[in-house]
DNA sequence: TATACTTACTTACATAAAGTAATTAAATAA
DNA sequence: TTATTTAATTACTTTATGTAAGTAAGTATA
C-alpha cells in the first residue's frame, strides 16, 4: 500500500474525530450505553446536532442504535467493535490530559 | 483529586482536539517543522483559520512560532514538549485507521 | 372522549465558525 | 520606482451549530 493511501486513512480518521462532539460522544459511550437525553445533559450538546452526529456515527459503523419498545419509547446508543476499538485513542488523550493540563 | 476534575481535563483535551484542523496540524508537525504556507497546501486549511488555530495552539503551549529574519521572512512552527507528548494520541488514531478504515 | 405526559426526535430561525479572495506589511531585487 | 515573496489580515459569503418550539407515538389520567 502506498504512503498516500496510509495518509488518506489517517487524515480521514483525524478529520472524523476532529468533528465537534465526536470524541466526547465516544468517551461517554465507553463508560456505558447512553440514551439521547443523557448526552444532552452530560456533554451539553444540542439535540439538533446530537441527532446529526449519532446518524453520522451510525453510518460510519461506530455507533449502534437500539430501540426498546417501552412506554415512552427508549432508544439506546452503544459502540460497535469499530467504535470500541477507539478506546486507546481516548485513553491516550486522557493520559496526556492528566500529565499536561 | 476528584473524579470530576479528571473528567474536566479529559473533556478539555477532547474539546481541544475536537476543534477542526487541530489534530491535522499536530500530525503535520510530528513529521517536521512547517511553514505557514506548507499547511495551506498540505492539509487544505484556509489562511484565515490557520492563522487563528496556530495562535490558539501557541497560547496553549502546544506549538512554538519561530521567525527567521531572511528575505522574504520565514516563519516556522514546531511542537513544544507538550505538543510532542500528543504523539501517542495521533499514533493510536493511525493504528485504528489502518485497521478499521 | 379528551387532555396531559414522556421520550426522541425534527424544524425554522438566529448566531457563530469557517471559507474565499483581495489587501497589507516588510524586506529586498530588478 | 515597480515588482516579488512570505506571512498574515480584512471584508464578505457560506456552512455549522445553537435555540426554542413543534411533531409523533404510546400510554395514563380526568
Amino acid at each position: 500500500m502506498a504512503d498516500s493511501a496510509v495518509c488518506d486513512k489517517v487524515e480521514k480518521a483525524l478529520t472524523l474525530m476532529g468533528k465537534r462532539w465526536v470524541t466526547l460522544i465516544i468517551y461517554q459511550l465507553l463508560e456505558s450505553p447512553k440514551r439521547f437525553c443523557e448526552f444532552e445533559s452530560s456533554i451539553g450538546i444540542s439535540g439538533r446536532v446530537l441527532s446529526e452526529r449519532l446518524k453520522e456515527l451510525e453510518k460510519e459503523g461506530i455507533v449502534q442504535r437500539k430501540v426498546y419498545d417501552e412506554t415512552p419509547v427508549r432508544v439506546e446508543y452503544t459502540l460497535t467493535d469499530k467504535g470500541k476499538a477507539m478506546e486507546p485513542v481516548i485513553r491516550c488523550t486522557q493520559e496526556w490530559a492528566e500529565e499536561w493540563l
